[in-house]
DNA sequence: CTAGCTTCCTGATAGC
DNA sequence: TGCTATCAGGAAGCTA
């Protein structure tokens, strides 16, 4: 499930080989994963776009055409944005292609048809549902140990939780929660309104840390994400405790636990992250 | 506002 | 071997 370092990468791998291309000739083999405007429409306002460049916002990528339009997508759980030359083998769950006037294409493989796209044309606002209440960049300095105390300080909610809510901080899903969690030190079902200000100092320092090392380590390569690999998070060998119960903590050596907390599977250790009850 | 549940999907895996 | 059940998860939508 790609998150926003997963995302990233995608889009610095992307941008380069998509900047200055034509696109002249779209077909949706699924329709359902357009979410705005209709298929039908969407692949007419797509053919005949030059593309501009692409941005990433959270766990959201806009491709930018010359005309002012933009395509907006979601990967969610199992999507794949590739660029592949025009003979490549098509893999199952293709579900869009797009010729390029380079003679490569663009095709979305999406095995469980989570992941959706969003056209806009230059004078239509926003309405890619979530994207106009998406919450601060984890990179963004505006990401404050008070920024956090106000927004989640009187919250009862697990913190794993609302580290999972896109209006709080956008692009952090359930690895980098536990990661940016362990980091702080502090045990994933703690309420929020236990947190003290040292644990909210903490956080804001942690999320930010974390997420730039997960975009750091995650180098994989345009070759390996074409083969496939980017569905394997390359950053899985570095990570601490995410995917890692019943393993050693590589900090104090107690072996990592699994419970689910707010309904998603997380792992904590249970020394070096204390429950406060 | 909250907790808790369901939906969307397929593939991997566990149990029989 | 082949069947069924369970689980994984981002985000929205629903109920109470």
């Amino acid at each position: 499930m790609p998150e926003l370092p997963e995302v990233e990468t995608i889009r610095r791998i992307i941008e380069p080989q998509l900047a200055g291309q034509t696109i002249l000739h779209v077909t949706i083999n699924n329709p359902q994963i357009v979410a705005y405007p209709e298929a039908e429409a969407f692949e007419k306002l797509l053919t005949g776009q030059m593309v501009k460049g692409i941005s990433r916002r959270g766990k959201f990528l806009t491709v930018h055409f010359e005309s002012g339009d933009r395509m907006t997508l979601h990967l969610r759980m199992t999507g794949q944005l590739l660029v592949t030359p025009s003979d490549y083998p098509v893999e199952k769950h293709t579900h869009l292609v797009a010729e390029l006037s380079g003679g490569r294409q663009i095709r979305y493989v999406d095995v469980r048809r989570f992941g959706r796209f969003w056209y806009l044309k230059a004078c239509e606002p926003d309405i890619v549902t979530g994207r106009e209440q998406l919450g601060l960049e984890p990179l963004d300095d505006a990401l404050t140990a008070d920024y956090l105390k106000i927004r989640l300080g009187g919250r009862r909610k697990a913190i794993k939780e609302m580290l999972h809510d896109q209006s709080i901080v956008a692009g952090i899903g359930n690895i980098y929660s536990d990661e940016v969690l362990f980091a702080a030190g502090i045990y994933p079902g703690t309420k929020c309104d236990a947190l003290s200000d040292a644990d909210w100092q903490c956080l804001a320092i942690k999320i930010s840390t974390i997420i730039l090392w997960g975009i750091e380590t995650n180098q994989t390569t345009p070759e390996e994400y074409l083969a496939g690999k980017g569905k394997e998070y390359r950053n899985t060998p570095v990570l601490r405790v995410y995917g890692r119960a019943g393993r050693p903590c590589t900090t104090c050596g107690q072996t990592i636990e699994k419970a689910t907390i707010g309904g998603r599977t997380s792992c904590y250790c249970p020394n070096c992250q204390r429950n406060p009850l």
